[in-house]
DNA sequence: GTAGATGCAAAGTATTTGCGACAAG
DNA sequence: CTTGTCGCAAATACTTTGCATCTAC
């Protein structure tokens, strides 16, 4: 891990708050990828008293400052996870919901060709497969 | 176009209301991606009588039978679209949110390979790319 | 005739916001 | 100090649902 999140606040002029410190550890810590009212739950062991409108103030700004990241797969909730070095995609299996973080390099470049082909320079890009697991 | 969205719904035994009708209609003729409000606009325009409700459970109720496609691009709103013969993915212009849809072949290759390679077969994907326009 | 569809309004979710109190720089 | 943040509750946006009525098959 090369920056921390309160690292990344600091750089960026993000104030520091106590909310925001204890937000940012849970995002850390989290290895999956939560949607506010589960980040909400995490939070709240550490202090009670945070408000789930912090909560969603908070990834709204980390967001925004390209902290973490938003992901909106199937079933309306916005879902959350740290930004690392490395940009990965995802497979979910429809079944059991777990996610399965994957790089493939071809496909990043043959995107911007795509891009690239109808005059475009690609700025971001969404790619979600959605697979179940097979009997081995 | 090989079949109505009329004939899908006969084939798969959806009972064709005048509502559906209409809405089946507003969709084969909307050549973009429109939510449920603009579709409710533009089906009201042929019928005011039909409810926003009726809308939500329409639109459902043909994606679930394959009919039509729903989208979740950023802005919150679910969008929909005819399935068509063939399979396509988005490209849309960041600026102003224009949408080309385009194919390519050797992306979705890989795609069932990534799958494959964690054991699992594809059955759905998501592929958006976000771009600005290149001056020329 | 009957199971399923509709319209309406009320109820759910997910998310945002106004405001007075409070805290970081 | 002063600007921005927090907690709370009310507001908003999108979508679903209960119920009485109506309609396609």
């Amino acid at each position: 891990m090369s920056e921390t999140i309160e690292q990344k606040c600091l750089s960026k002029g993000v104030k520091l708050t106590d909310q925001r410190k204890i937000i940012a550890k849970v995002m850390s810590d989290s290895q999956d990828h939560p949607d506010v009212n589960e980040l909400y739950l995490r939070v709240t062991k550490l202090d009670s008293k945070i408000s789930i409108a912090t909560v969603y103030r908070t990834v709204k700004l980390f967001e925004e400052a390209g902290i973490i990241a938003k992901h909106d797969f199937k079933g309306g909730k916005a879902r959350y996870e740290e930004v690392s070095e490395s940009h990965h995609d995802h497979l979910i299996d429809v079944n059991t919901g777990e996610i399965i973080e994957f790089v493939d390099d071809e496909i990043e470049f043959l995107q911007k060709k795509v891009a690239e082909k109808y005059g475009y320079s690609l700025v971001d890009h969404k790619l979600e497969l959605y697979g179940i697991k097979k009997k081995s």
